[in-house]
RNA sequence: GGAGGGAUACUCAAGCGGCCAACGAGGGCAGACUGUAAAUCUGCUGGUUAACUCCUACGAAGGUUCGAAUCCUUCUCCCUCCA
């Protein structure tokens, strides 16, 4: 029992309050009742990323524990848009895009969650027959006082940002959610704090036991300062090929490696503790990141997709060789291309301009020789390999007719 | 409802009749150096064209002018104060 809560609590925030989620695990294990334990999913990208996984591990972790997890997703607060450490107010998502969303959501989440013990939940369930009447007295039971103390509203009213009335429903119907499937536990980011416990006091508003929340911190995208987010782009997606996971992990930087290590590995932390110890000795801290990407790669590929994530890297990287998977386009230009155009149409460049300018800032190589020249005309009838930066291929074909 | 302030490229932010495809910073991309790290230095950061050129862009629409991001009118949105 107590080694299963060491496990519940590693890489949490806070865990509020503590000793009541001892007391139900303790409860639980004795009477053989599983708790119920849910986490909320804004369907607001299609893809799950690696910092979905602090949550989906969470829930793991207490699967194993043999308890209940609730994977909600909130296609209707989604349509709301969580205004939730923004500065700005979300646009709403369609009821289409949301449920696109979920269906991929549903398809990822299994690589970490143990399906006979997983509820996929859509909150619409409840909140569509809420109404207005339901909404209005909910909206009772909480203070505007209250609720401009979270500390974004706070500070967009501080600062003259508009806040509009809508977001004020967001945490109400959040914490609703947790009403309606009376959770005994409800994990999120750290800023989902006020959301959470929104929901332990609805909760008891209602009659219920409030939820035991768990935060978690909000792991940082690829740029390491900010929070990793599709929209950003500094994400690492589940269904990033394994060789993608690698070099996107490769890029990181050494500070936030040792982050990545304690938010995002299995490994035990003394383990953690002895590669730091290892490098502040000497060793290449480029060494220790492979050994990161290769568990990461792993983890969702299998371990010898990781081992070949590593491989194949080293080869591109080290020893200059080409990628494997490079592209092929084929165009038919009986004339030729201008070395700007060929690479647009090979989808290496956004535009003729900026292949030019690639050009200009010698960075774009024709079967591996540096292009010095913008005039450069690619003759039709041969296939060329091309390249523009250190990563960006593609074989282009042109045909003469 | 009244009074005042504001809206500029990915973001912040200058510009206030021509020299503006628009200073500067951040971000991004590329080059050098490296370990696809950090730091540093350099360049680029609307589109079209082989090029000259042309086109689109300063919240929206009109107008004044040889000429507007800059002046005028109307509209939309945001903020502040008063009610």
């Amino acid at each position: 029992m107590n080694n299963r809560f060491v496990e519940i609590e590693r890489g949490t925030d806070e865990i509020i309050p503590r000793d009541d989620l001892q007391q139900r695990l303790q409860t639980a294990a004795d009477s053989g009742k599983s708790l119920r334990i849910k986490a909320g999913f804004d369907p607001t990208a299609k893809d799950l990323h690696l910092g979905h996984t602090l949550l989906l591990n969470k829930l793991r972790a207490f699967q194993k524990a043999g308890h209940e997890a609730i994977f909600l997703i909130g296609d209707f607060t989604g349509m709301i848009g969580d205004p939730t450490g923004k500065n700005e107010t979300r646009k709403p998502l369609t009821r289409e895009q949301v449920e696109e969303n979920a269906r991929t959501y549903r398809e990822q989440v299994f690589k970490i969650l143990d399906p006979a013990r997983t509820t996929i939940e859509f909150n619409s369930r409840w909140l569509d027959p809420l109404g207005a009447e339901g909404v209005i007295r909910l909206a009772a039971q909480y203070t505007v006082a209250r609720m401009l103390e979270r500390d974004d509203f706070t500070k967009r009213y501080r600062d003259n940002q508009p806040i509009a009335v809508h977001e004020f429903l967001y945490p109400l119907l959040q914490g609703y959610d947790s009403v309606a499937l009376k959770a005994d536990v409800e994990l999120g980011g750290t800023d989902q704090k006020f959301n959470l416990l929104v929901g332990r006091h609805l909760q008891q508003a209602h009659g219920q036991k409030p939820q035991a929340i768990i935060t978690l911190p909000i792991l940082e995208g690829l740029d390491g300062v900010q929070k990793m987010s599709k929209s950003l782009g500094n994400f690492i997606a589940l269904n990033d090929p394994p060789r993608e996971m690698f070099g996107k992990l490769m890029s990181i930087s050494d500070s936030l490696m040792w982050r990545y290590f304690e938010l995002l590995s299995f490994r035990p932390l003394s383990e953690i503790e002895q590669l730091r110890r290892d490098v502040a000795a000497g060793a290449n801290p480029r060494d220790v990141k492979m050994a990161l990407g290769v568990e990461i790669a792993a983890r969702f590929h299998g371990a010898q997709a990781g081992e070949q994530a590593r491989a194949d890297f080293i080869a591109q990287f080290s020893q200059g060789a080409l990628p494997q998977d490079i592209a092929e386009v084929q165009i038919t230009a009986p004339t030729g291309l201008p070395i700007a155009q060929a690479l647009k149409q090979a989808g290496l460049v956004a535009s003729n301009a900026e292949g030019n300018r690639m050009v200009e800032q010698k960075a774009v190589r024709v079967e591996q020789q540096k292009v010095e020249d913008r005039s450069l005309v690619l003759a039709a009838g041969q296939s060329y390999l091309l390249q523009v930066g250190p990563r960006r291929f593609a074989r282009l074909k042109i045909l003469a007719g």
